[in-house]
DNA sequence: CACGCGACTTGAGACAGATCAATGCCTTGC
DNA sequence: GCAAGGCATTGATCTGTCTCAAGTCGCGTG
């Protein structure tokens, strides 16, 4: 179900550019900004590591020591409160990453969805080759600009949106980044679990449930199963997110 | 009420690097980022700009050909629904730094709250500037970071706290960011409206003004007038927030 | 194939916060 | 000094979503 990688990838430094040269995610994040002449640069200081699924591998609060860009898999990215009641802020799936903050602990922990791959860069040894690649970091502030538009999105929708936009307004951002095999029905994975999505959309499990079984009454989308969603109208859904996102 | 200028301030382009190198607010700044040797360099792409009470000078979805940065006063930053529900997603104060997007669109409008001064920066001036100060782009990082770990802290409160809890975050959060003349009670002035409060907090204004009411009645604060609050009990504020923000 | 477990769905009732409706209280202008 | 308008507060009621409580489904295991 996952995209398993071709070659066993065990947790070791990298040789060469090879591994980041053929890299599944490279097309879609930051390590892109680095020319294939140049890559070895960048596989030098990278550790492929993979994360178990539901393991942890950043934890809120403890000191940040990496960067991390995930290269297959998805991770849910989550703030909790003391009493246990979680926020996931996103979800981090290939080409994702992780870990920006001038502060010196991590602000939110990550935890593998199935089984997750990523690299890790200790923080001095990407700061070095950043020093060296000012357009690695220029992507960067692209990233994080990016990353900043789509908070602001999610806080609107958060702070004003009702379950139902909230709910079409997820299904409709799923289905923008998910291009691949347009028919005329969509169809989009839901790898998360209904918990994860309530998290997400500041809603409990039965809510994000009564509103998808609603939809699909409103034949608005299809369930074939509870990992997949058929967008049968995306207008409707469009609609009823309230805007674009 | 607002911290005016001590010069009278015009829209134009500024001469030599007096401005800047005077300006109130580069100290909280990213242009602290550049030296006073170099400041000339930045002073020259600087428009000085001011924005009275209540004027938007960012529109969402208006094409982005420009960077602000605030020198004085405070700006709502929202986003709208198509029906008038809004969102706020900050408040921009002295040395806020604004319109960091790659879309060639604005994500967010900004309007002034009482007067705000401001210099504007047209996109590809600013973007010459950056190449030749990598030091400033980096610091342009560094703030995205900073917003970054706000947002998701906010999406925390949005998603998953109670009136109170929220009343009481963003209390402590003003707080933290007035540090000036510290005695044994905190003062801390509330440019904005409840309205405005209510639209941060995904709150409504009677909910958002009785909460405030209660903490009153709890001891907790004190409302001597309508955009000031003393915090009574850190402590207990603290305990109400659920967490740090 | 029965079993058990975890994830999901569905229903009924409760409640935090929204909505609707006065009322109060500054500020401004005449 | 007084009227008017804009915010803010307070009260009464309503409602969307949460909470609590059964089911149901699907899947791996013995």
């Amino acid at each position: 179900m996952l995209p398993l990688p071709r070659r066993p990838i065990v947790v070791r430094r990298l040789h060469g550019a090879e591994p980041c040269a053929s890299c599944d995610a490279r097309p879609n994040s930051v390590c892109s900004a680095i020319d294939d002449r140049d890559l070895e640069r960048l596989a030098a200081v990278a550790v492929v590591s993979k994360a178990e699924p539901g393991r942890a591998f950043i934890n809120e609060g403890e000191r940040a020591t990496s960067f991390f860009n995930v290269t297959a898999g998805t991770a849910r990215l989550f703030k909790l409160l003391p009493d246990g009641r979680r926020q996931i802020t996103g979800f981090a799936g290939a080409g994702h990453f992780l870990g920006l903050a001038v502060s010196d602990t991590y602000a939110f922990s990550a935890e593998a969805i199935g089984l997750v791959f990523y690299c890790r860069f200790a923080r001095p040894r990407l700061r070095e080759v950043l020093d060296d690649f000012p357009a690695l970091e220029r992507r960067l502030l692209g990233v994080a600009s990016n990353e900043l538009v789509a908070a602001q999105e999610q806080m609107l929708l958060l702070g004003r949106k009702t379950a139902k936009e909230r709910v079409a307004s997820f299904l409709l951002a799923r289905s923008v980044e998910t291009p691949p095999c347009t028919g005329p029905v969509q169809r989009l994975s839901l790898p998360m679990t209904r918990s994860d999505i309530a998290d997400y959309l500041g809603l409990t499990i039965e809510t994000v449930s009564r509103t998808l079984t609603r939809l699909k009454m409103d034949r608005v989308i299809g369930i074939p199963n509870i990992s997949d969603i058929l967008i049968h109208d995306q207008h409707a859904l469009e609609a009823l997110a309230g805007c674009g996102g």
